[in-house]
DNA sequence: CGGAAACGGACAATCCCTCTCCGTTTCCAA
DNA sequence: TTGGAAACGGAGAGGGATTGTCCGTTTCCG
């Protein structure tokens, strides 16, 4: 009679992680995300190790490979996003505050480590990942939407539009430790954010991008 | 009597090269800007001689080694930009016109490759690079000040806050192919663009920033 | 046409990264 | 408190990619 090995849920027994193992395995992604938008997506294991304060045989026990420990990264800064997103909309009352308030703290979380999550090795297969990405597309959906039946933002953009600018604006220099590049980055996404509200200023050329449409590529 | 040996104008006969040798050289430097552009700044220099049509022996006989070569690329991409600058000065009427029409040449340009050169090997002791930097300050500032007296532009912002936005939005993903990518640079350029302009819709935190405020970093 | 300059493919040396081995430490339950 | 299992970490072998050089061949130019 084989039972469910996957989740962790219905074998509290047997899956049961020892507390540090979690608390290690917790640290190794808050680590990889730390480093993925710091030295890019190729960064060295031994690093992400390194920066955990574990040794790398720990990380090789928990994630069987790059694109393992990759994945997991994805899932939990996808999963962050859509909690931000969620309650940007809930408490924020004006429509255009909880737009900004969502992009700055996505800015402080460091969401661009997303663009090479999305770029590199995402799979568009996994059912976890498709559907998370789906969700956050929703939630970021719902604050655009209320700000553009508000009048406060400019009805030619879409989710994509928004999540390229804010992931591109986000991401840090290689090389600098980013001391003085963090004060700037919030002016410039306060300037993105001003080329959003509505009325338009321009017309833009092209049609408004999905977070699909950032997802294409070439092979 | 000792002369200069680091122009060839000076010295026609000793330092002129053979036409394939000028010729291979400069094909040598393009290749580099596109293939950092396309692969970022660690892309390996066998790679920059393929598509240089050269072999590699070539490129070491010209540059002693990466360092030596990204430093060239980087003379050439300021350079080019210092030209555009000076250009759309001269030649739009309208200021805004002239700073849009240099933004969006720029991006033409891949000027967002430059964001490693000037994080990564950039020596700013450069004398020929650090003169060139100045220059291309100058000429960009001087399309910011008409634009910001014709009443067209924000003042609180300066030279660096648009070319490190400008730059950020103009980056390569890594690893994507920039197919889709590259028409929704347009769209988030002209959404900052919307942003700059005058009368400002927010009040930016922080101070206006200067190139030299992007090249601080700590060691 | 001849010599020198330049070229290019191939190769050795080197570096870095991945992943595993195994002795040691930490946790947890009895 | 203690025993045993689970987890850990440092070190190092294995592998792949990149750098930089060698040398025979080709191209230029006087």
């Amino acid at each position: 009679m084989p039972l469910d090995m996957e989740t962790a849920t219905t074998r509290p027994r047997a899956m049961r992680l020892r507390a540090d193992a979690t608390r290690n395995r917790e640290r190794i992604v808050a680590a990889a995300r730390e480093a993925i938008v710091e030295l890019g997506p190729d960064v060295p294991l031994d690093e992400v190790a390194r920066r955990a304060g574990v040794g790398n045989a720990t990380l090789y026990r928990h994630f069987t490979d790059r694109t393992d420990l990759i994945r997991h990264v994805t899932l939990s800064v996808v999963a962050r996003t859509v909690k931000r997103a969620e309650d940007a909309l809930a408490q924020e009352p004006d429509a255009f505050t909880a737009l900004r308030r969502f992009v700055f703290e996505s800015a402080d979380e460091r969401i661009g480590a997303l663009c090479s999550l999305l770029s590199d090795v995402f799979d568009r297969q996994d059912p976890a990942v498709v559907s998370q990405v789906e969700q956050m597309q929703r939630s970021i959906n719902a604050i655009m939407e209320r700000a553009q039946s508000a009048g406060q933002l400019r009805t030619d953009i879409a989710v994509g539009d928004l999540m390229a600018a804010v992931t591109q604006l986000t991401r840090p220099l290689p090389g600098t430790c980013c001391a003085g590049f963090d004060r700037f980055v919030r002016r410039h996404l306060q300037l993105f954010l001003d080329g959003l509200r509505a009325p338009a200023r321009s017309v833009l050329t092209g049609e408004a991008a999905t977070l699909e449409d950032l997802q294409a590529r070439q092979p």
